[in-house]
RNA sequence: GCCCUCGUAGCGCAAUUGGACAGCGCAUCGGACUUCUAAUCCGGCGGUUGUGAGUUCGAGUCUCACCGGGGGCGCCA
């Protein structure tokens, strides 16, 4: 966007510094750092330490504060431009506010919902997360997942990647077999409640490991009972297919509740066989070593590559044949790059399994994938409660999904009926959902993917200071003053000669966005927008009680309606990509 | 034993990837609603960035060593 400004300007500079005796610079440009007025800066620090390295007796410091000096006095800027400065070392050049506030006011109300994105640029990416086990209940730590890997999906399409959201349902394994064997025996013909399903699946759940681990003959008839589901028991296959569908269902309403959708779901129990297959093939070539029966077939990786204590060993299939997640993971892999030709593979998955990926990663290079380096785990840590107690459903130290819903929309729809007593209830209830939903959310996605969340009731349903409601609020009051001018928004592109240091700052702020979604998606890291989206929301309100809109005369008037009708835009394509949606009213 | 990760104000978190004076929110103290919605705004208080060295003109950020929390290391997922 400054790349034209900055080229000119170093065509000044470059003379003025051969003055010195200093040739072939090059200058590294950045945005100014604080708010206040827009421009860019660079610095005259590594010119002098080039200078004192080569036996030059200069001060650094002092050498840097000279040259910035020299060359602000020497600069002639052209009437895009403000004026020049120099600060300690540093030369600042602002822009001239009144063209620079047009054309990015401009730029948002011409490019809308898309503004901050970028065109496409080819790239397929996959983002697999969720991965939920049928059978069981959600819990919190479910939960930043599934915000997360949503969160990062959009933050790569505004990128302009192609992405293909995927999920892998842990469909087979002891667990739900526990889960069926307890269903025949006491709770045959009982279906799930349509309000709560989930949890009713999970309280079966629990209540069967508990069964299964209270007597070593209810073990015995489990182990039994998932050799007749491997021997392809028609009962058994049928019963396993028709609650499999409970939970699908369920999850299909939880992640509609919560604006989630998935381009493909996987199951374990589509890759099981071809892993097993896979496991031959490395057998085969000598990679893997079949200790069986006595032990399972392993893959020592660091004795493979040559490596010590660095990727250990993997094991690929227990020893009575059965499968792991390692038998599986590593046909679903292919199939996926098979399937959508893929650039780029992301898993998100949480930080325990590192070690895990990382093993898989290499094996699939070792199998000869020429993608396998394009596989990428982004990492996130656990979800805890207080006391770094850990969230387990079989402790009973566990915030489910549902109820954690529930409550944060009941208290979103207190201050709701509170402050817009006339709305309908329905009205009311959509809103408050939104508010809750957004709440919980920002609250997951604000804090860096590699920090542990404690979650506690108090935080988590907080919803003053730094958290959704105020960034949608800050929107709620754009549309108020939006809808008191009929939504009638000036086409005229004149903007006053003196903004206020408000509007200033905000403008500034919108004009930041486009670089904060590259960054989000560079690093894949949603708490770039949050954190963006706040000051954004600050900004305005910031805005809001200094800056009368509608009282303001005709060219005033103007631009800060066009102000506003861009703010609400970028708030609204910013918490866009974090999921979280804006209510007209709150 | 090896590896990963975190440590910033009483608490919860940021810091443009090595740059300007380390910011914000809770909490606390004090102000502002006949005004486009006060779920808001303004001000005060609060810091040797775990410790010690090193690299650099410049370090919260990079290197090394310690200290402390968490996690992972062959048949759990």
């Amino acid at each position: 966007m400054f790349d034209r400004y900055k080229i000119q300007i170093e065509e000044q500079i470059n003379p003025i510094l051969k003055g010195e005796g200093l040739e072939h610079i090059s200058l590294a440009w950045s945005l100014i750092p604080f708010s206040g007025h827009w421009g860019i800066s660079t610095s005259f620090f590594q010119i002098a330490a080039q200078e004192a390295r080569s036996g030059k007796k200069i001060n650094v410091a002092q050498r840097a504060t000279e040259l910035a000096d020299l060359v602000a006095g020497k600069l002639i800027l052209g009437r895009e431009f403000e004026r020049c400065e120099a600060v300690r070392g540093y030369i600042n050049i602002y822009f001239e506010p009144k063209s620079f506030s047009q054309m990015v006011v401009d730029k948002v109300l011409d490019e809308k919902q898309l503004f901050g994105s970028f065109p496409s640029n080819d790239e397929t990416v996959m983002v697999e997360f969720s991965q939920p086990n049928t059978h069981k209940a959600f819990h919190v730590g479910h939960l930043r997942n599934i915000v997360l890997g949503a969160s990062v999906s959009n933050i790569l399409e505004f990128n302009g990647n192609t992405v293909i959201r995927a999920n892998y349902l842990g469909d087979i394994g002891l667990h739900v077999i526990t889960w069926l064997w307890n269903y025949e025996n006491f709770h045959q013909g009982e279906t799930p409640p349509a309000e709560n399903a989930i949890s009713w699946i999970g309280e079966l759940y629990a209540e069967a490991v508990k069964r299964r681990e209270e007597s070593e003959q209810n073990e015995e008839a489990i182990r039994r009972y998932f050799q007749a589901w491997d021997n392809h028991d028609p009962e058994i296959v049928a019963l396993w297919e028709e609650t499999r569908q409970w939970s699908l269902d369920a999850f299909a309403q939880l992640y509609e509740t919560l604006g989630v959708h998935f381009d493909r779901l996987y199951f374990e129990s589509e890759v099981e066989h071809v892993g097993k297959a896979f496991v031959e093939e490395l057998i085969e070539k000598e990679l893997a070593v079949d200790e069986r029966p006595q032990g399972a077939v392993i893959i020592d990786l660091d004795a493979l590559l040559g490596t010590k204590e660095e990727y250990r060993v993997l094991v690929l299939l227990r020893s009575d044949g059965t499968s792991l997640y390692a038998t599986k993971d590593i046909p679903l892999a292919v199939k996926k790059f098979d399937e959508y030709k893929l650039d780029r593979s992301i898993y998100v998955v949480d930080v325990r399994q590192s070690l895990y990926l990382k093993q898989i990663f290499k094996v699939l290079e070792l199998l000869g994938y020429e993608w396998a380096n394009r596989c990428q785990h982004l990492a996130y840590e656990i979800v805890n409660l207080p006391g770094n107690v850990t969230l387990a459903s079989r402790e009973g130290t566990v915030v489910l999904l549902e109820d954690l819903i529930r409550e944060a929309e009941k208290r979103a729809m207190e201050i709701v009926d509170h402050k817009n007593p006339e709305l309908n209830i329905e009205e009311k209830q959509r809103i408050a959902s939104m508010i809750a939903l957004g709440s919980i959310k920002y609250s997951l996605l604000s804090r860096d993917n590699t920090k542990i969340v404690t979650f506690d009731w108090e935080t988590a349903l907080d919803v003053n200071g730094q958290a959704a409601p105020y960034i949608q609020y800050a929107a709620v009051r754009a549309n108020s003053i939006l809808r008191k001018a009929g939504y009638q928004i000036p086409d005229e592109l004149h903007s006053p000669d003196d903004l206020e240091e408000k509007e200033i700052i905000l403008v500034d702020l919108i004009s930041r966005f486009p670089q904060e979604v590259e960054k989000a998606g560079r690093d894949l890291k949603p708490l770039v927008i949050t954190s963006y989206a706040y000051d954004l929301a600050k900004a305005f309100n910031d805005f809001y009680t200094n800056c009368p809109v509608l009282s303001a005369k005709d060219e005033v008037r103007s631009f800060r309606l066009r102000l506003v009708a861009a703010t609400k835009q970028t708030i609204i394509n910013s918490l866009g990509l974090l999921g979280i949606q804006i209510p007209e009213i709150m």
